[in-house]
DNA sequence: TGACGTCAAGATCCG
DNA sequence: CGGATCTTGACGTCA
């Protein structure tokens, strides 16, 4: 069992990928784009590394224009030591890692150029894991693609273009049922003609059910074959939907109770959970904190990066966890988690965040400049008089935390959530 | 033709 | 100048 989270992290610094547009993307800016992203990326593995987080998939952007004919640096060459280094790291700590094109990645289009376009794109997905060492259990995530006004039709073309891609692209590709046209119990027919494993998707699922009526664990267990031992463990995306945005929105945090249903039913706990969440790397610890660990050691280590945020919502819910995390023995993971959700739904409360953001002034204010203990007054006015929001308040903690390197700050959830 | 999804870059406006 | 707030980009399908 590992969960695990796409992308990017929230409030790790030095762990922010950058990119270009075409006009900018000269062989020397992407090179430079390139350095600095797979820095990045091994930043986000050592804090994955530290987080014990087994599962992460890498961002397709990380190289810029990876399968654009623009791009003509040789990048899994001239960045090999990096490659090799990363790719170890992720061996070493047992991490899982996958890539997953996305909508516009279509293998079944009528159009042949969009079709080559889609083949190298997943030769270019294919080549990054290549570059990393990592073997064929780390996964490149497709959708089947178009439906053309006949699914029947554009199911036989997917198959047929499938077959034409190179074998070691084949090795790491596995499917996903999607939000608006093919259901998981398409994607499993599919899966029945090439053997290419399955993801079962359940927020998809929910908004584009097949006509056949199974419950979640069931369409599961007739995924779970498909995986087979040189594939790794099952896969399976989970996401909850955000209250009062589109469907198929994702939501902003993985809300725990709900998680624990599911997680609960789930009757192959040997399963890997890639979560689709708005604030990435918190929920996964949340979620491996609360059903995959023993956590009363880690919980501590949360409330640390926590505090100053819920302060700055309810002194009231602030209290509450700092008694709750002094009962060790009653400590409850859910609990602890469940509060600050309530924390993330409150209303921004002025008084609040000016409690939190002077108390933080009080540690940050010792080893600071005149000019900026003049710009933090200047704000705090600002804020209380509706003038500014207390984001910028914030931000300007922040620089002076960064500034003054004071460590056990930089990581606060506080500045970042 | 616009919506969909992503998320930083880029542009623009404000004090 | 810093910061807030749009808009753009690059991809393809579908209503």
């Amino acid at each position: 069992m590992a969960i695990g989270y796409a992308c990017i992290t929230i409030g790790v610094q030095n762990a922010g990928l950058s990119r270009c547009i075409l006009k900018n993307a000269t062989e020397d800016n992407i090179r430079a784009i390139t350095r600095s992203n797979l820095s990045a990326l091994e930043t986000m593995v050592e804090y994955n590394i530290r987080n014990d987080i087994k599962l992460f998939r890498i961002s397709s952007d990380i190289i810029p224009f990876g399968s654009h004919p623009i791009n003509e640096v040789h990048w899994w060459a001239e960045f090999k030591e990096m490659f090799t280094r990363i790719g170890e790291k992720i061996s070493a700590a047992e991490m899982r890692v996958s890539m997953h094109p996305g909508q516009y990645t279509v293998l079944n289009a009528t159009e042949p150029r969009i079709v080559q376009n889609a083949i190298e794109d997943l030769k270019y997905h294919g080549a990054f894991l290549k570059a990393l060492g990592v073997d064929q259990k780390n996964k490149i995530v497709l959708h089947i693609g178009g439906v053309y006004g006949d699914k029947a039709k554009s199911t036989k073309v997917f198959i047929k273009n499938y077959l034409l891609l190179p074998q070691s692209i084949r090795n790491r590709l596995v499917i996903e049922n999607d939000d608006k046209n093919y259901t998981i119990q398409d994607v499993l027919e599919i899966s029945k003609e090439t053997n290419i494993p399955v993801i079962f998707d359940n927020l998809h699922h929910q908004l584009n059910p097949p006509m056949e009526k199974l419950s979640d664990g069931k369409w599961m267990a007739a995924c779970s074959s498909t995986w087979k031992g040189y594939d790794g463990k099952q896969k399976i995306h989970y996401s909850q939907q955000k209250v009062g945005a589109s469907s198929g929105a994702h939501s902003d945090t993985v809300l725990i109770q709900q998680f624990l249903d599911f997680y609960r039913n789930l009757g192959n706990k040997e399963i890997d959970i890639m979560l689709e969440v708005k604030d990435k790397n918190l929920s996964a610890i949340k979620c491996i904190n609360t059903a995959v660990l023993d956590i009363s050691a880690k919980l501590f280590e949360e409330w640390v990066r926590y505090k100053y945020f819920v302060l700055s919502r309810s002194e009231r819910l602030y209290n509450e966890i700092d008694q709750m995390l002094n009962l060790k023995d009653e400590l409850v993971a859910k609990e602890f988690y469940e509060r600050l959700e309530q924390a993330y739904l409150l209303p921004e409360d002025m008084e609040a965040e000016v409690n939190a953001a002077q108390l933080l002034w009080s540690y940050v204010s010792q080893e600071c400049s005149s000019a900026e203990k003049k710009r933090f007054e200047k704000l705090v006015l600002a804020y209380k008089t509706r003038a500014c929001t207390v984001r910028t308040l914030k931000n300007h903690l922040l620089k002076c935390v960064l500034r003054q390197e004071m460590d056990y700050l930089t990581n606060s959830l506080y500045f970042y959530i």
